[in-house]
DNA sequence: CAGTGGTCTAGACCACGGT
DNA sequence: CCGTGGTCTAGACCACTGT
C-alpha cells in the first residue's frame, strides 16, 4: 500500500492534509507515528517529523511524546499578520508617503500608559503625535511615549523630518514587545486629524516594545476609517 | 574564537537573535553562511539551518540562495494570532458560555458577501444571527452565511442547540479560508443585541472559508464594546 | 518502563540566482 | 559558473510522559 506520494516534506504534508480533511483521520483521531509513516512513504522518519511539526505549527494537529500526534477535535488555528511597516503599506498600494509631526514634548504620561511601560510615577517621557499620509490625505494617526532614558539618542533627532519609528527600528531593536488589535470611537482630536466624523469607528493597534526589561516605546495607530487587515488561514 | 554555547538549535537561535541587538551584525548586513557558522559553534550545519529558518520566520532576517542571509533592514515582523474558538475564549476566562440562535433562514446575501463567496446571483444561502454569551451577557454578535450546496448536512442540524460553528469545525474541515479584521460602528440591532449603545465602535473579525474552490461560509463576528485581541512580538 | 516525538550528526545532492 | 541555502538520508541518542 506505498502511496509514494512523493518524498519531500511538502509533498507529505500535503497528503496528510488530504487525509486529515477527506475524514481518513478524523478530528480527535490519532494518526501512525513517525516511523510508520516513514515507512509507508519510503522517507526518512527526519522528512515525516518536518511536514508534522509544519502542521502542527498551525494548529491542526497536536503532538506530544508517548502520546503520539493526534488531529486537533476544535482546530483553534492560527493565523499569522505581518505587522505592516506604514511607509511601505502605503508605498505598496501606489500612493505617495507623508509624514508630519503635529506635536512633541516631555510630558507625564497617563496611567495606562505608565503601567505599561513601568516606568516611575511622575517621570516625563517623550511625546509624540503624529500623522501618517497617503497621497496627502491622513492614513493613520500615531500616538506615541518614548522613554528617553532607555533611547537616549531620540532626544537629538529632528523628528519633524524623520519619523520616531524609522529611528526605533534602525537603532534599537527591540527584544521583546507585545500587540494588541481593538476598535474604539474617534474623539474630536483624532476626527479632526483624520478627517473623520466624530464618533466614526477607529481601527486601532497598540505595540509595547521593550529591551530586555525596559520599555523603551508605547505607541497607539489609530487608522482612518474602514481600514482592514487580512491574512490568509 | 569558539563561542561553544551550546549546540542546540535553540542555543544558537538565541547567540544569533542576541549577536542581532547587540548590533554585531547590523540591519541590512550580511551575516556568515551556514558552513561557517556551523564551524564556529562545532555543530552540523542542519542544526544552524534550523536556528536561522526560525528566525527568518519571525521577518528578522531573510534568506536567499546565494545571496546569503541578511538582517532585515526594516522587519517587517510577523506576529501569529490564535483565532479564538469562542467557547474555549470564554470559558478559559472563567465564564459560563452560552448560546442564543436569534434567527435563520434562506435568504438572497448582499452583494459584498455573494461577492466574496462566488455564489450565484440571486441564490439563496442559509442566513443566521446569533449570539455568543459570557455568564449570560452578549459576548460577541455572529453574522453567518452558509452555502447549503456546499454543506449540505446543515440543514438537517437544530441550530438552536449546536452552534453552526461548532457543526462545521466537526464536519467541514476547510482547506482555504481568509480572515480580516477591521472596526465598525454599531447599527441599532446590533447595538440591542450586544446591550451597546448604538454607534459604538465594535472590533470585528470576518472569516470565509473554503473547501477547495468552494466558498463554505462567511461570517462576522462583531465583539462587544472594548474587546482586545493580544500577541506576543 | 517503554513508546513516541525531538533533536543532532555527517554527508550528499539539488535548486536557485547573483556574477 | 558556482556559492548559498534547501532538503533528504540513515542512524543515533535523548526527553518526555502515559501506563
Amino acid at each position: 500500500m506505498r502511496s509514494e506520494t512523493g518524498n519531500s516534506w511538502q509533498a507529505i504534508r500535503t497528503e496528510v492534509l488530504r487525509r486529515i480533511h477527506a475524514r481518513d483521520w478524523p478530528p480527535g483521531s490519532l494518526i501512525p507515528n513517525e516511523a510508520d509513516l516513514a515507512a509507508e512513504f519510503g522517507c526518512a522518519r527526519t522528512t515525516v517529523s518536518r511536514a508534522l511539526r509544519e502542521i502542527a505549527a498551525t494548529g491542526l494537529i497536536e503532538r506530544r511524546r508517548k502520546a503520539g500526534t493526534r488531529v486537533a477535535v476544535a482546530p483553534s488555528r492560527r493565523a499569522t499578520f505581518d505587522i505592516p511597516v506604514l511607509r511601505t503599506e502605503i508605498e505598496s498600494r501606489g500612493a505617495r508617503y507623508g509624514y508630519a509631526l503635529i506635536s512633541q514634548g516631555l510630558d507625564v504620561p497617563p496611567p495606562a500608559v505608565r503601567a505599561g511601560m513601568a516606568v516611575p510615577e511622575g517621570a516625563r517621557l517623550l511625546h509624540l503625535s503624529a500623522l501618517h499620509l497617503a497621497d496627502g490625505a491622513p492614513h493613520v494617526h500615531e500616538d506615541r511615549w518614548i522613554d528617553p532614558d532607555v533611547a537616549p539618542g531620540i532626544l537629538t533627532v529632528d523628528l519633524g523630518r524623520e519619523s520616531a519609528n524609522a529611528w526605533l527600528v534602525a537603532n534599537m531593536p527591540y527584544t521583546d514587545g507585545s500587540l494588541s488589535l481593538f476598535a474604539r470611537a474617534a474623539d474630536a482630536g483624532l476626527a479632526e486629524r483624520l478627517g473623520c466624523v466624530e464618533g466614526a469607528a477607529l481601527f486601532c493597534m497598540e505595540r509595547l516594545t521593550w529591551i530586555g526589561d525596559r520599555a523603551i516605546t508605547h505607541v497607539q495607530l489609530s487608522y482612518a476609517p474602514g481600514h482592514r487587515i487580512a491574512t490568509q488561514l
